[in-house]
DNA sequence: CGACTCGTACGATAGGCATCGTAGTACGGC
DNA sequence: GCCGTACTACGATGCCTATCGTACGAGTCG
């Protein structure tokens, strides 16, 4: 199943490109899930870039110290555990926060993990 | 390194049973390693039940569905990553809680860690 | 001392995961 | 139609880790 050659009703969804990616609908996000993600110090640093500029960016915008392979696998990870959305917009792949989803699930959790990686920052890290 | 078997000046030291375990201190703890220790939901099932108490509890005083050794393996894990002090009462090990380290280096964090759990709890997980 | 309880240490095991490299697919422009 | 760019898929690898079982050490109480 998924295979992204299926396009029967195509015409009728303006806004995507074509292939979607499987997110976790906002009350399947897991709370473990989360915090396994970001603590990943790449994953981390991925999200907190995100958080700054406060909207979408692409993949390739990161310079990650890592391949590119790897750079896909991480942010699948945080599409699979609900902290990012990803869309195909052209040959780019977008990435913003679910800052609404998440807020509504934990709220205050994401500005205070947020808050702590910055002070983390501060500190020397 | 960490041979516990030394102790030069173990005589100055009264309030200490006998033997003491080795924690960081509190600019060594680090938000990746807290936010691994938390993604376990063993642990998080712990650090809830501990901070609910508001004060320690033994390893024993908990009642996990896993073996004892597993058992010591995570409290090992939470107490290495800074988020719990353990030290020996006679036969026991009580755990507490590092509110104090943990609030000053990330304010609001842990509350809003507890309350993202508790919240999750509350919608059935 | 001896027995019992609490917790540790160690070895084994199985699964997860961060990383890489290479080969391949999708899209946009020439 | 062809090429370059962006990202993926897949297989390999080595490390980390959650789990167990058994054997052991440290304290407490009779």
């Amino acid at each position: 199943m998924g295979s992204p050659k299926e396009s029967g009703a195509a015409v009728t969804s303006p806004t995507v490109s074509s292939r979607d990616l499987p997110h976790p609908v906002r009350d399947e996000i897991r709370l473990e899930g989360v915090l396994h993600a970001l603590s990943d110090p790449m994953r981390l640093r991925i999200v907190r870039e995100l958080a700054g500029v406060g909207g979408e960016l692409s993949c390739s915008h990161f310079d990650l110290p890592v391949t590119k392979s790897t750079t896909t696998h991480h942010f699948r990870v945080l599409r699979e555990s609900g902290v990012i959305r990803q869309v195909y917009r052209g040959t780019a792949k977008m990435n913003g926060l679910r800052r609404e989803d998440l807020d509504e699930l934990f709220p205050g959790l994401l500005d205070a993990l947020l808050d702590a990686a910055a002070r983390q920052v501060v500190r020397g890290g």
